[in-house]
Parts: structure tokens; C-alpha cells; sequence
DNA sequence: CGAGTGGTTGAAGAGTGTCAAACAGTGTGG
DNA sequence: CCACACTGTTTGACACTCTTCAACCACTCG
């Protein structure tokens, strides 16, 4: 591999979609990498807009939204380095993006048409099935978020962003930085701003404190157990979870008891 | 195809998910198909159930459920006739099912065991396309079910809910009866059952009259009106929609325009 | 007839959204 | 340096929606 594009080749290579592809299908994706720079606030494309390209964060933030007919705004995913977007309306019918994307800070992605995924699909079938993946932890997610609208209150919703925030912190706790704008953290949550900064009033009881955009949790385990105990997902499956007395097999084993 | 198959193989090639497939692809479905009848309430299988087949609904109503461990139920979808479940677990990942999948009347299932697909998809990397395309839309269902919550209210919920399941009568108007009780309904709008009772009240001032779980629409359209424009589906994008001020291409200009 | 299931209704309360105002931090121009 | 505008956030008062809890109703099944 030139240096040229060694960039992008040593980028594609720790993303799990291409991690462990043949040498082939990483050159042609390589080949047919662009990367991207995106001031905040600029959009990537538009709702409505053909989508013809998928692509990979290497750097930032990215909004994806959709706008009701009456201006209200929906966001269902931020989007940071090692995410992937567009990978399943590729091969999927619709030609156009259902969502809007826009860098909320200093962006920077890695794009490649959608004919260069499709020509190699067809020669590897292996990137239909880590689409599939792809596509289904997306949608995992998805349904969490579903139900925790439902089941939660808006501190425990926030609770909840504020572990994932912080899951690569070691430690019982500490102080993090808040990756982009509360009212942003908000929209993601479905709560309108307000909300959010009252909610975050409502943690400091359980030991989350607030300034700015410093975040302090003084022990991230009893914040989980109280947010977590709402959540039908089982500790391995969340990033977040830092559950004592809600293990992987704990969770899990509680809820198949207590079912019938 | 011997008559023997014959109820298998004429269901299958009606579904969207292997009609058109190679005759080589369905009879071997076929050949794997297992037809199961459930009565009412019982289950198909419990969440963290081993996940070794997929089924396709040949008659009745099945509920998909998710439990936390604080007892609260989540549903994330109502399956019938024609509906397909456990296509992506198959290739992805996990072992175990997300959720719980329990008939809420006399249904009837078409079952194939997972490792038919897996050898079928290997043959045939189009059945990976389908897979795709088939958890596309359920994301995209789900999606849209997530906005409904956070944007509409509980009457325009219910409304878009009748809708949908007027979807395939002609005319202006008519009756129809709710194919499952008022409390799944409920469960599956992510509100309590006195909500869904109060939001059907509501509802009468909009022409919709209800007398057990037979249920009158005065005007589709007019109904549309009232729910469809807090939503950010276009009309051709949605089953349930009759909005005629918000036409597939209207609603998408109007959109686009109002964004900027 | 009584029990069980599913649904409706009423009163009360918690939780969010709404609107308006104030505040802190930042950059900009004079 | 200050005045100013601008953006993002916080706070308060209030209205409204939805849930909660309880009672009651309609219907079915034994």
C-alpha cells in the first residue's frame, strides 16, 4: 500500500465493518475512499437527498435527523468516530435519505459510493452478512431506546446517556467532558432542553454533578442501578451498565424467573 | 411440488421475502417448512430462548414483547399474516432471542430452522439482499414508531393505529373490528389501557365511533389530517395514510422546503 | 348465580412541555 | 478596554397530558 492513502487504509482496517476483509476488497475500498472535512453545523447531505454513498466517521460528531411536517425535529442517532451510515440503504430500495446529517462540530468522514460497496458485495457475499449485523445492532438500539421513552423518566434517561458517555472511563467515577451541545443530548433523548437541564439537576441526589460541559459521577455504579434496573437489556449488552447486582446472568436469569 | 406440500409452497411464494426466489431455494424451504398451531396466550418462544429458526405468520396475531426486570412490558411489534420474524438473528450474532413471541389468538406459524437459511444464503446470496431489505423496513418502522412518541399525542397515536389498520378498505369511510384486544393495542402504542380507552373518546369529534372492537371511520381523510401532518413519513411511505393535503410528492417538497 | 376477563370512567397527582425571562460565555466592533 | 450581540443554558410559573388507583360495567363461562 502507497502512503498515499494510508490513512484511510489504516482507518478502514480498526472499523468492525472492513476489519478482517480480504486484502482485495480493503484495496478497492481503500481506492475508492474520500475523505471529508465538515465545519459545524454543516450539513453531509439532506433529507430527501439521492443517496448514492455510504460512510465512516473518522473524527466529530453527526447529527441525523428527520423534520415533521410541522417543524419538530426527531433524532434517531449521533454519530461518532467508527460509526458507519448508509451501509443497508445501499442494496436497500430506496434511493433517497430518509434522514438529514449534519456535523454538530469539526467533522471529518470518509466516504465511498454506493456502486463501489454494491460491486464488491456481489463479489463477496461476506459484506451482505456484516451488513446485516450492522443493520440489526442498529436496530437493537433502536428498540432500547423505544422502550426506555416508555418505561423511564427523563433522569433516568439521562442517567442512562451519561454512563454510555463515560463507559470508557475506569474506575467507581469521574469527571468527563459532554462530547457536544446539551440541547443536543436532549433531541437524542427526546426531551425537549429544558427537561434535559432539569434532569440533570434531579441526578445530583445520586451523585452526578454538573458544570458546564463537566460532567462529575461520583460512582458509576450506583447511578446504573438506578437507571438500569428500568432497562430490559441485560448488563452485557449495554455499554453503559456498570450494574453490580444486575450482572450479565443476573439480569437475564432475573427476567426469565420472574416472567412466568 | 407434490400436493403434499402444496399449503407450504403456495404461502411461501405469497410473501414478499421469498416470492421470486430460484424454484431450487423455495423447494428446499419448503421441504423445511414446519407448520405449528398455537392457541391463545401460549408462547412461541421466551425470551433468551435459543434462536434456531425463523417463522413466517400463516394466520392469527402474535405479539413480540420485551420485560424488564421491573415487570413493565414493551412491545415492540404485532406480527400476522404474511409478517416474518428471526430472519437477521439467523446470521447475526446472537444465540438467544430478544424477545418473547406469544400468540394473542388461534395462530398459525410457518417455522424453518435456521440452519436451512444459513446454507440456502450461502447458495444464494440474494436471500442476503432479502434479509437486508426485510430489517430495513422494520428499522424503518421502528423508527417512525419513535417519533410518534415523542411528537404526537396519545389520540393522533390511536388515530394513525386505526389507520393502519384500515389500510386495505375502500371508500371514503366504514367499519371494521380491531383484529386483537384494546390492551395489546395499548401495549404496542406505548400507552396504558385507560389512555387508549380516553384517547378513542377523543376521537369522536375527528368521525371515528366505537362499539366494542367494531370500530367506524366517518372519513379516512379527514382523520389522515389529523394525524399524518405531525408525522414525517410521506404518504407513499406509509400503509395508513389517506392525507389528500399531503400527497407522497407534497408532503416531501413541503418538507424540503421548510428545512432551510 | 358467581367468578373471571376485558374495558370504561372518575378523581387526583406526577411529569413534561410551554412560554418568558434571565444568565454565562464568546466573539465583534468601536 | 468596554459595549454589544449572539448562542447555549438555566430557572420559574403555569398548563396540560398522561398515569395511577379505584370503582364500576359488560360479557362470557362455569
Amino acid at each position: 500500500m502507497t502512503s498515499v492513502n494510508g490513512l484511510e487504509d489504516n482507518f478502514l482496517r480498526g472499523i468492525d465493518f472492513f476489519s478482517g476483509l480480504p486484502e482485495e476488497d480493503l484495496r478497492v475500498f481503500v481506492r475508492a475512499s474520500h475523505i471529508r472535512h465538515y465545519r459545524k453545523n454543516e450539513h453531509i447531505y439532506h433529507q430527501g437527498d439521492e443517496s448514492d454513498r455510504f460512510f465512516a466517521v473518522m473524527g466529530g460528531w453527526i447529527k441525523l435527523y428527520r423534520e415533521t411536517v410541522d417543524g419538530e425535529e426527531a433524532v434517531p442517532a449521533l454519530l461518532t468516530t467508527g460509526d458507519i451510515s448508509g451501509e443497508s440503504a445501499i442494496l436497500y430500495g430506496n434511493k433517497t435519505c430518509v434522514f438529514s446529517a449534519q456535523a454538530v462540530e469539526k467533522t471529518c468522514i470518509l466516504e465511498i459510493r454506493k456502486s463501489v460497496l454494491e460491486e464488491r458485495a456481489n463479489a463477496n457475499p461476506d459484506i451482505l452478512r456484516r451488513i446485516i449485523i450492522s443493520v440489526s445492532k442498529k436496530m437493537d438500539r433502536l428498540q432500547t431506546e423505544n422502550e426506555h421513552m416508555f418505561h423511564m423518566n427523563t433522569a433516568q434517561r439521562v442517567a442512562c446517556l451519561l454512563l454510555r458517555l463515560s463507559a470508557h472511563m475506569v474506575g467507581n467515577g469521574g469527571t468527563f467532558t459532554l462530547p457536544y451541545d446539551k440541547s443536543i443530548a436532549a433531541a437524542q433523548l427526546g426531551m425537549k432542553r429544558e427537561t434535559f437541564s432539569r434532569a440533570l439537576m434531579r441526578l445530583r441526589p445520586m451523585g452526578v454533578h454538573v458544570n458546564g460541559s463537566e460532567v462529575t459521577i461520583n460512582n458509576f455504579g450506583s447511578l446504573s442501578e438506578y437507571c438500569c434496573l428500568h432497562c430490559s437489556l441485560s448488563a452485557g449488552d449495554c455499554t453503559g451498565s456498570r450494574c453490580s447486582t444486575c450482572t450479565s446472568q443476573g439480569c437475564g436469569t432475573q427476567l426469565l424467573s420472574s416472567r412466568l
